[in-house]
RNA sequence: GGCAUCGUGGCCGAGUGGCUAGGCUCAGCUCUGCAAAAGCUGCUACAGCGGUUCGAGUCCGCUCGAUGCCUCCA
């Protein structure tokens, strides 16, 4: 275990507290998975890889993680109510296929996009239909603590109830006789005592396909239940992290709050983290207000949002350099820029292989790495971070220049901290790819082309050389000039 | 309407009451046959109004604006 100081914000007390996991040495952490019922999208993938850092951190420290992220695959009811359609089904029906095809198919899709970023797999990835027996038991449980009751067939939990002995709303700040007030009913409310309660079961409709067994009907499960039933099954009635996106907030982890208090009369959770919307025109990304766009649309760069296409880790890049807990806005500019300076911190990486050494350093690389470590440390802040590998970006360049010294010591220091953060912790990739065989016949041919434009420029053939430069370029080959000799890199994507 | 969050330089985006965040753009310079690439240097902002304080982008109040949740949603 290193030796850290980590603080978390948690969302129950909107406040920085210092990290202490229950079980030392360990931790669990829960995560809301994705409804599988078409393509994640980008804003789906920042909540994942924001957890991907948290995960890969945590690790880091010399923590072992027990990192639980469910998939979804019961689609819930648009509205808690009588009407309403399940996402899945509905897809289903369009479509033309079995339920579990489509879930299949967009739980592939998941694991593959999620791959690409380079996101770690959870430990264990449950899914809903997967724990109806689980499910069902929690409802028995919660019956039987007096906090739910049955109607045709279908189960509420009773919210009034429930907060005369605990509270219900206090993680996102609401109080129940505020929303009683405020209630905007629609529709009537046949089977709920009161508009707050939300459902534990629902009696399936006769022509509702996925559905299962249990004491009240056939029916389906209520949409909060997946999450207590597989957090407390795997991480037990307490434990430490829970994430999910902000708009989970409400209502879906108060009533997860609820089920679980109603349930083992304990707070499930320690640290409540909130992962913040990635925006597209100034609105949250959203599957079914179409404001959104998909990875592999921006990696080919097949949409009409973006400029030109941009590659998996640049775009993780890009997410990085904001706050997790911070709205992000999407452009083609804003990528852009993330992907030169990626770019530029990438070279200076590599550029540590053949660096020269002196006897003493004219940077404190101790303090350096120290102030990486606290940036993470100050509730997983990457974007202060990545500032202080820029600053170890213009060291390197001056190195280079012969402006700053570094000794061997402090070099292979320098060079595993810059490692473990790009890596490791923020999971970065080096998209050089210069390790296949095709790249290395690549590498070869380029580098012939570079001698004979040389020997062009030697015998002031510039005709010649200029030709080969302008001819590579158009095919997306950019020879660079330097001091010593000439280099080539590949447009990214083209 | 209710609850919550936020409004930072040309753009993106950090900021624990006092000291230059960082990236990109732009300008100048170095290098170069020319260019590109690369490097260096420069560009001091915190929505508005009032208050607390020796001192506020940072705390408090109000105004304006934006976003999220209150229906499925990461």
């Amino acid at each position: 275990m290193k030796q850290h100081d980590l603080h978390i914000y948690n969302s129950l007390t909107k406040t920085k507290e210092k990290f202490t996991p229950i079980h030392e040495g360990a931790v669990g952490m829960y995560v809301c998975g994705p409804t599988v019922y078409s393509n994640v999208h980008l804003g789906n993938c920042r909540t994942f890889l924001s957890f991907d850092l948290v995960f890969r951190y945590l690790k880091h420290l010399g923590y072992k993680v027990r990192y639980v992220r469910n998939i979804t695959d019961a689609g819930h009811l648009e509205n808690d109510g009588e009407s309403g359609e399940d996402p899945i089904l509905r897809k289903a029906r369009i479509e033309q296929l079995e339920p579990m095809e489509v879930v299949q198919r967009y739980t592939v899709d998941f694991h593959t996009t999620m791959a690409k970023f380079n996101a770690h797999p959870p430990s264990i990835e449950p899914t809903a239909t997967g724990h109806i027996i689980e499910q069902i038991q929690i409802v028995e449980k919660i019956i039987e603590e007096g906090f739910a009751y049955e109607t045709n067939g279908s189960v509420y939990f009773d919210v009034l109830k429930f907060n005369k002995t605990y509270e219900y709303g206090k993680l996102s700040g609401r109080n129940l006789e505020d929303m009683i007030a405020n209630t905007r009913e629609l529709s009537a409310q046949t089977d709920k005592k009161n508009p707050q309660d939300f459902a534990l079961w629902k009696k399936a409709e006769p022509q509702h396909i996925m559905r299962w067994p249990s004491p009240w009907s056939d029916g389906f499960p209520g949409w909060h239940l997946e999450c207590t039933a597989m957090s407390t099954k795997y991480l037990g009635d307490n434990f430490d992290i829970h994430g999910g996106g902000m708009d989970l907030k409400f209502p879906h982890h108060e009533c997860e709050i609820a089920q679980a208090e109603a349930c083992n009369h304990i707070s499930p959770v320690n640290y409540w983290m909130h992962a913040n919307m990635l925006t597209l025109n100034g609105k949250k990304m959203s599957k079914s207000t179409g404001n959104f766009i998909l990875p592999d649309d921006m990696f080919t760069g097949e949409n009409d949002i973006l400029s030109k296409p941009f590659s998996p880790t640049v775009t993780k890049f890009f997410m990085y350099q904001a706050h997790y807990r911070s709205i992000l806005d999407f452009s083609s500019e804003a990528l852009e820029a993330s992907e030169k300076g990626f770019n530029r911190l990438m070279d200076a990486y590599r550029m540590l292989d053949n660096t020269e050494t002196s006897e003493k350093t004219s940077l404190d690389i101790t303090s350096w790495r120290k102030s990486c470590y606290d940036a993470m440390n100050d509730d997983f802040n990457s974007p202060i971070l990545i500032a202080h590998l820029f600053e170890a970006v213009k060291f390197i360049n001056a190195l280079k220049e012969g402006k700053e010294t570094i000794s061997t010591e402090d070099l292979k220091l320098l060079k595993q901290t810059m490692h473990d953060f790009l890596f490791d912790v923020l999971g970065l990739q080096n998209v050089a790819g210069e390790n296949s065989q095709d790249g290395e016949k690549l590498t070869g041919a380029v580098e012939l082309l570079i001698e004979l434009r040389n020997q062009a420029r030697a015998n002031k053939d510039f005709a010649t050389s200029d030709k080969i430069r302008d001819q590579l370029a158009e095919k997306g080959i950019q020879l660079k000039d330097g001091k010593e000799g000439t280099t080539f890199q590949l447009f990214n994507n083209v």
